[in-house]
DNA sequence: ATGTATGCAAAACATTTGCACCTGG
DNA sequence: CCAGGTGCAAATGTTTTGCATACAT
């Protein structure tokens, strides 16, 4: 559980907006939640805090490794908070569904092929899309 | 070489903007060009023909598979032909620089954990990021 | 006190769409 | 001829920014 000293150890203000969106964004852990979700959370919660300020903080959140934001097809990136262990991500191409997942040999064939090129590494993004097993079903 | 029979197999019309923008394709096909510089591209040649016309094509022949279609980080999507095989991209983050390769070990590792999570896989990508042999030599 | 954060509204982009006109088959 | 394609301008949707005010330390 995220609080007040985890983001000044990051040199972040303790302020409240950026409190209630850690808030939301610990609460709803499971889900990957775009700028607008988090933003209706909070209004839902009763906060009275911009959409600008979301972006503002989401993006300040990621810099300092806090969360994670992805790039999913359509167009609004979504954001999770880093819980520590890396994971990749398949999407149900037609119910929108995630599912995560860690695979060790496709993470270690990735420095492989990045050793091969003289690549340093710094991130990488792994999505598999396709039907989940509910979707189909129908 | 792709040409007009190309585009009546997959029920398009033949007209002048689709041959334009598949010879700028082709003409740059080791590059992953935006909406935009295939626009510039056609600027530059003296067509004139609109930037909603190339977003249309570009849609449309992705739908066809003739191109394939890109959300590298940043906002714009990227497309290129699509020359048969498969291939996944590593991007430098310093100057943007793209690698394509190949690794049989994760293509076949990915259909197993699609597998294993019961996931009918439609499509998949995966960027590495990092910083090319070139940018880390400065 | 003072540098940072925030809210609001406006701007900036990338992409899409409506519509009248043009064109390929 | 006529369905489908195109250009332009306007609309959309997401994310960013300018600026005056409010707040954390």
């Amino acid at each position: 559980m995220l609080e007040s000293k985890d983001l000044r150890k990051v040199g972040l203000k303790v302020t409240l907006p950026r409190m209630k969106i850690l808030e939301i964004l610990e609460s709803r852990s499971e889900e990957h939640l775009s700028a607008e979700d988090v933003y209706r959370g909070l209004m839902d919660s009763g906060e009275d805090i911009g959409l600008a300020t979301v972006y503002r903080v989401l993006t300040q959140f990621e810099a300092a490794g806090i969360v994670a934001r992805h790039n999913f097809e359509g167009n609004q990136a979504v954001f999770e908070l880093n819980h520590g262990t890396h994971h990749d991500h398949m999407v149900c191409v037609e119910c929108g569904g995630i599912v995560e997942f860690v695979d060790e040999v496709i993470e270690e064939r990735q420095v492989r092929v990045a050793g091969e090129h003289d690549f340093e590494l710094t991130d990488h993004s792994l999505i598999l899309y396709g039907r989940c097993s509910n979707c189909r079903k129908r």
